[in-house]
DNA sequence: ATTGACTTCCTTACAATGTAAGCCTACTCT
DNA sequence: AGAGTAGGCTTACATTGTAAGGAAGTCAAT
């Protein structure tokens, strides 16, 4: 009976003795599994299999999948640095270089944020935060949404095109002339111009288009400042 | 027999006497059926008995469901109208206006974008029209890459947006309201101050928005030419 | 020490999904 | 007339989320 109680409460002893299970736990594995497998191959049945468990079990801890999904996006922004300073242009390129790390570490949020609209604890804490940064630094009530919806829009949308554009790494030319191939048929001369003077000149990222309109995007808030 | 060939080649008779199923028909349904119930609700099956068929007999049309959500996406750009005439920013604007109206029209066309990264005839043509207005209204080739990129951006992100935060009707001080409720025993006082100073002013929508940040995107594009 | 509530796991079961395999029939072409 | 094909249908299977309920351990109160 004192050998019994030496184990904390919840410990199990059936079949593996395995950790507890807890919510944080449920919703870290799953992170970690869509990261590495990505989001269609999370399923309830093989996160519990990853964590040793039925997954009926998983339900202990989580409604269901979609707020397990809410939980997986509000650790996203968990993650994400909030702006900190007296320099609102520093401020606001950090926060989304931040943003832009994180959704890119976690390469399903973006399609998760955008079907679910139940923000989360961290979401709503780093909204605040954000939000208390552009007022501290000089920005208007008014000032302070556009400013927010535009840089965030600017980095969201960048985010997208990202996914979908193919263009980030060496592969680039690869896949512009094969893209061009397979449209052979149709006429395409713009499209040409660009690939073959900007992507296949060799050492086109389309990843460094991020600070090009970054920068942009900073002047235009910039202006909104009173 | 004379009478038999009367009717058009691939006619059929057999259970109702319906229309010949094309491969148009078959993603015309899948996009009204997503546009009116959603895209989780849209199922082969479901898809098949709107067009009175079996699931398995679209796939004489399609060859599978991501290639039928492929054809989606190109149709809703084939709805895009493309940037014409001499004024590089009436275009742009035009363009930016027409690629919301029909990313609003389907809501499921963003998230589908989003996984998929196969882009059909229209889309390419669509690119490539818009390229070529960039070009033709005074834009180098590189400073054609740089506008695309961030007007882009700013058009899908701010959709992105628009899906996420319910504030686009006249509900928005419910929702607001609601929000704060929620999250009540956390500290959100710059939140708080825009939601009343801001969204419970009243008269407050989202979607005009848009507007603000498209017209500084604009302003940074043209800075861009030459 | 016994009881009863509560947790946390499990098993079983069901409906819905995408789609592979193969059958049937009417039309087209030779 | 006979062969081939196109486009429908039926059946079947693996995978999904999750409802329902059961078993075993822990804890508080008696």
């Amino acid at each position: 009976m004192a050998e019994r109680n030496r184990m904390p409460n919840r410990a199990r002893r059936s079949p593996a003795d395995r950790a507890p299970l807890t919510r944080e736990a449920v919703v870290e594995a799953a992170v970690a599994m869509a990261d590495a497998e990505g989001l269609d191959r999370l399923s309830m049945r093989r996160l519990g299999e990853r964590l040793g468990v039925e997954a009926m079990s998983l339900y202990h801890h989580v409604p269901n999948k979609t707020a397990l999904l809410d939980a997986m996006v509000d650790q996203v922004f968990a993650e994400m640095a909030v702006p900190q300073g007296d320099d609102w242009r520093a401020g606001l390129r950090e926060r989304a270089v931040a943003q832009r790390a994180a959704l890119r570490r976690h390469g399903w949020a973006l399609a998760v944020m955008e079907s679910r609209a139940t923000p989360g604890y961290e979401t709503i804490r780093h909204h605040d935060a954000t939000l208390g940064f552009l007022r501290r630094t000089g920005f208007t009530v008014r000032a302070t949404g556009h400013a927010y919806a535009l840089l965030d829009a600017y980095v969201m949308g960048f985010l997208l095109q990202e996914q979908q554009l193919p263009f980030d790494d060496a592969s680039a030319p690869d896949v512009a002339a094969g893209i061009l191939d397979q449209h052979a048929a149709v006429e395409l001369p713009h499209l040409a111009e660009f690939m073959s003077e900007v992507v296949l000149a060799g050492g086109y990222d389309f990843a460094d288009e991020f600070d090009v309109g970054l920068d942009l995007v900073l002047d235009a808030v910039g202006g909104l400042r009173t």
